[in-house]
DNA sequence: GCAAAAGTGTTGGGAGTACACCCATGA
DNA sequence: TCATGGGTGTACTCCCAACACTTTTGC
């Protein structure tokens, strides 16, 4: 194909990094690239957006192409672009790269459908500077930032959890995402308190492991990520 | 110029929201459009990023062939990309849009050198809906909303004054991009007692007017924008 | 009964708010 | 001496953190 222009050209991809609370673990979702350049890197899941296409529609569509399966209740927000001249090889790429928030996956390997995707838990990822391909390396640390200080001032860790939660499946959030302990009397009242976050369903679910008292449910009281009045700490 | 690729093209501006403090109103510079499209409408300044340029030094180059001034001073961070499709006529084109914090101008003209540009008040131009050139309506409600949360909870503040302020003059950031009134005692201890925020010069400057007691001057004990420990509120 | 998890009570400390009051300067 | 803005003192409230304690379940 043959294009004229009197302004300079660039492509743009949107790759997106994707989060999910695994094992009690804060994980983000890899694939492993199959064609060059880079080839046999892990990387964030992404691709070139199409010349009519919304950003975030690329984004989801690179997500659920490269990851091999529907992920209908992912959440996307953008985090930022990179746009180095040299971080392709390809010519000039400009990355819009999004986060994304997964609920804990009823089946846990959902998302590994394709070959070669995984489930790389973030702690292990950031203390081996890890290697990921072009500059996934800087945008899965941003992106990593942006989840944990969005946890504290909005709605979003019920984006981690399923439409029904436990107060303890929501403090398991905070504790994966932040790797900190919480009181969990505490962190019980806290969430009672704020308000326009959470509102009882009425149900209870039976303790993990069986044993111990079953535990009320909850709901998210607004769809969406919402900013909250008062910070949760700790 | 005739270019071939195998991938979609785009191309990529970069646009800046800067603010600053001027006659104590929270400000946004604009810059009058003299081409097509959108000829005349007031816009963000901004246009095409060059084939070899980083996103943030197309920003910069920007933002001082257009609003005709030297910006030596001022703060930029990447917002976030605005790229739907029909965005613009010429194309496919994505802007990268750029925060800027300008300190208060000693010449509350500067920026104005250039035959079309001005410092607009910031609610005055969310009250119109304002008409601003291409998507600048959407972006510039962006960037006032990042500046507004950053205020809270980082050192960003202290990019609104010199290097040399006294503690009114950071008051009157808060208040003019909040639009609120704070007690200018408590404002005082607040800030003394957050951590790696501000430290004491040991100068003094006259009060504003010359009537009052002299203000002691501190000045930013970080470089940049750093996240604070406790947010500031109110 | 015992272990485990859910949930409540209680208490002490620190930060925010309102507001009174003192300090330093120019006119 | 008065007006003005800078800066401190004080008391009240609310939230948070720590931790003891009660409740409800399975074994």
């Amino acid at each position: 194909v043959v294009y004229t222009s009197q302004y300079p050209i660039f492509f743009v991809t949107a790759d997106i990094a994707v989060f999910s609370i695994i094992e009690d673990e804060f994980r983000v979702l890899l694939v492993r690239r199959s064609a060059e350049p880079e080839s046999n890197k892990w990387a964030l899941p992404g691709g070139f957006v199409d010349p009519d296409e919304d950003l975030v529609n690329a984004a989801k569509r690179e997500l659920e192409e490269e990851a091999g399966a529907k992920f209908g209740g992912v959440l996307l927000e953008q985090l930022r672009s990179y746009g180095a001249p040299n971080r392709d090889p390809r010519g000039r790429v400009i990355s819009v790269a999004y986060v994304g928030v997964l609920p804990t996956p009823s089946d846990p390997t959902a998302g590994s459908d394709a070959a070669e995707a995984r489930w790389q838990p973030v702690d292990r990822l950031l203390a081996d500077s890890s290697g990921l391909a072009f500059d996934h390396d800087l945008i899965v640390r941003d992106a990593v930032e942006r989840v944990r200080s969005k946890l504290e001032y909005t709605t979003l860790a019920t984006a981690f959890v399923g439409s029904e939660f436990t107060l303890s499946q929501l403090r398991r959030v905070y504790e994966a995402v932040w790797g900190a302990q919480f009181d969990a009397g505490n962190f019980q009242r806290k969430m009672k308190r704020t308000e326009d976050f959470i509102e009882p369903t009425g149900n209870a679910q039976p303790a993990p492991g069986g044993r111990g008292r079953p535990a009320a449910t909850f709901r998210a009281r607004q769809h969406g990520v919402m900013p909250l009045l008062n910070p949760i700490t700790r």
